[in-house]
RNA sequence: GCCGGCGUAGCUCAGUCUGGUAGAGCAGUCGAUUCGUAAUCGACAGGUCAAGGGUUCGAUUCCCUUCGCUGGCUCCA
């Protein structure tokens, strides 16, 4: 006897709901498109969705129609009922779902399990809920496009997603989230706080920083730098083009071609824009001879390079063509890399740490040994490689997920994957061990006993490509940056024209102090003031009137509304210094 | 790249379905106001309706192509 819908844990509930929403929802598609095609609708996090073939392209409009049908089976809250037949009765019944028949073809056991609701039946594992009236409250949500199996090469079908929770409540409250979080989306915020833009004639995936971007991105680069060199790192500086043979020689031209900006053909030779930073350090690596007694050598540079990413992905600063990496590379001996590995980890932490950022999961990319030809071929560097990297994690004793395919061609990845605030999750931080580049490029170092022995060289980026991780801050802190990092740091007020004398002479003390101010004497309200420095998310407004000009002091207002009154302005500025010093 | 959707002033959006060359708010400029913790008042200016082609007496509106943006899929930092 099966456990009553209500007897079991929450999530099992919720993930019934959901899967029984797609059938409902296959349902109602069948009905309105005779002769669909169906073929996989699983539950998601947050609802469902289910794919089908049709004769035309599904409109918004149709939505309405769909939910209306889902709303009357629903109503009509039939029985799910669960039955078995062998795969002869499950083709019969499935004759004219091609998709079906596929999948019947692709089970091994000949039991098929199916379930119905009214006149609709699935090819099904289950589990279900036990009446259509039991779904919960959902909402259709979007029409999208899905290759059959996640297949490229294979037809594209036509997905509807739903969202689905057991109360209307929460589904409610999840709308209202997402609400929330297009408001912080880094797109809306990067315009209108005036931190980057795009132009159609620059082209897509080229944004531009504009000068309160930059100057995040600026702090960025330096707190990163300051850490790096502090870690025993050295900056170099590498061009951002290179002949094609660099790449040949690689690898890269071979597995990475497909991604790389078409060749510049220059009077003798092919050059192209690079897509990596590793052949430029591994030749700096090679410019002289090198002894056991100096590596580990750590090459890092803010690495510029350019990716023809298809048209289809590129959007905002998260997904760009062209990219400036915080990159490096550790050339060290084989007995070096588990340090070396665990030093970046702390690195790692250390600048998550400060940028504010506390969730994120490690993720270790392997290779996909079903799909050989897309890696580099030296079988026994990956099967060295790979267990290597998980040793290491078990030894730092912490948590991973292994995703199989994901590795990078020349080797192993250790990736550190965050979420944007849509729930998108995406590689930052990344650390591969590369037994492979070394081989290509005869690099080596002379032994203690004299002889020449190869490196292992350790690519890394901790705090991701300066793009990617700008998008990611934007958003973390839906645009109020902590003061270290703020555009602006604070702006001075001045509450009527004959303030801004003062105002001014509180900005250049400011400015000495190395604050990054503004000065607003706009023929505007003290208020009107306010409510622009608060949308422009400004840390700190100090609003200068009589009082304040009399004692050489500023009243003090926070972005998150406090208002700290008439502080001496020497006070104030202590204040500021040491807040950017601690970087909170 | 693929499947949808969208592109009207710097921004947010009316108007397009039922063809007769455009309107609001905010932002901007100018003027007045000089004000005590989230929007002072008024005036002015701003648009080859993304670009190109087609249909039509006439296209922002209908059709096609390209570009851009966007939700997914595939791919990735």
């Amino acid at each position: 006897m099966p456990q009553p819908l209500h007897e079991l844990p929450q999530e099992d509930r919720v993930y019934r709901m959901r899967h029984s929403a797609a059938h409902i929802m296959a349902e109602a598609v069948l009905e309105l498109f005779p002769g669909a095609k169906f073929a996989i609708g699983p539950p998601i996090e947050h609802g469902f969705y289910y794919d089908f073939e049709l004769s035309r392209p599904l409109t918004p409009e149709d939505l309405g129609a769909i939910d209306e049908r889902m709303r009357a089976t629903i109503a009509a809250d039939h029985p799910f009922v669960h039955r078995e037949v062998d795969k002869e009765e499950a083709r019969r019944l499935f004759a004219d779902q091609p998709f079906k028949l596929e999948l019947i073809d692709g089970i091994e056991v000949d039991q098929m399990s199916l379930y119905e609701h009214g006149e609709f039946t699935d090819l099904c594992e289950g589990p279900h809920v036990e009446r259509t009236g039991q779904v919960g409250a959902f909402k259709l949500a979007s029409v999208a496009g899905a290759y059959w199996r996640g297949d490229e090469h294979k037809p594209m079908l036509q997905r509807i997603y739903g969202l689905l929770f057991e109360k209307k409540k929460e589904l409610k409250a999840h709308l209202a989230m997402m609400e929330e979080a297009e408001k912080r989306d880094h797109r809306r915020l990067g315009r209108e706080l005036e931190l980057f833009t795009t132009h159609e004639l620059i082209g897509a995936g080229l944004p531009l920083w504009l000068p309160k971007g930059a100057t995040v991105r600026r702090l960025l680069e330096e707190f990163i730098t300051e850490l790096e060199r502090q870690a025993g790192y050295s900056h170099v500086y590498t061009p951002h083009i290179a002949k094609k043979d660099l790449y040949e020689l690689s690898g890269h031209w071979d597995h990475f071609k497909d991604d790389m900006f078409p060749v510049m053909e220059l009077e003798h030779e092919e050059m192209v824009l690079r897509p990596m930073n590793c052949p430029h350090h591994i030749l700096i690596y090679a410019s002289k001879l090198r002894s056991y007694r100096d590596l580990p050598i750590r090459l890092a540079e803010m690495g510029t390079m350019y990716r023809n990413e298809r048209s289809g992905v590129v959007g905002g600063l998260s997904r760009v063509r062209a990219m400036t990496l915080n990159d490096a590379h550790i050339f060290c001996t084989p007995e070096q890399v588990k340090a070396e590995f665990s030093n970046v980890m702390r690195l790692v932490e250390e600048a998550y740490d400060t940028l504010g950022i506390t969730e994120y999961s490690y993720q270790l990319s392997l290779r996909d040994p079903a799909n050989t030809e897309k890696y580099a071929p030296d079988d026994a560097m990956w099967e060295m490689a790979e267990p290597m990297l998980r040793e290491a994690m078990t030894e730092l004793d912490l948590p991973f997920t292994e995703a199989i395919g994901e590795a990078a061609f020349y080797g192993p990845k250790l990736d550190i994957q965050l979420r944007d605030t849509m729930g998108r999750e995406e590689t930052f931080s990344t650390v591969q061990i590369d037994f492979h580049l070394p081989n290509q490029f005869d690099i080596s170092y002379i032994g203690e006993d004299g002889a020449e022995h190869r490196p292992v060289i350790i690519h890394r980026g901790v705090i991701s490509t300066m793009e990617r991780m700008m998008a990611y801050l934007i958003e973390h802190y839906a645009g109020a940056f902590p003061l270290w990092l703020a555009p602006v740091q604070a702006i001075v007020i001045p509450i009527a024209d004959r303030h801004i004398e003062y105002a001014q002479k509180v900005i250049d003390d400011l400015q000495a102090a190395g604050l990054r101010v503004e000065l607003d004497d706009r023929g505007e309200r003290m208020q009107a003031k306010i409510r622009d420095a608060q949308l422009q998310k400004i840390p700190y407004m100090l609003i200068v009137g009589d009082r304040e000009q009399e004692a050489d002091a500023v009243a003090v207002r926070q972005r998150d509304g406090a208002n700290l009154g008439a502080l001496p302005l020497f006070q104030v500025i202590d204040r500021l210094k040491d807040e950017v010093t601690t970087k909170c």
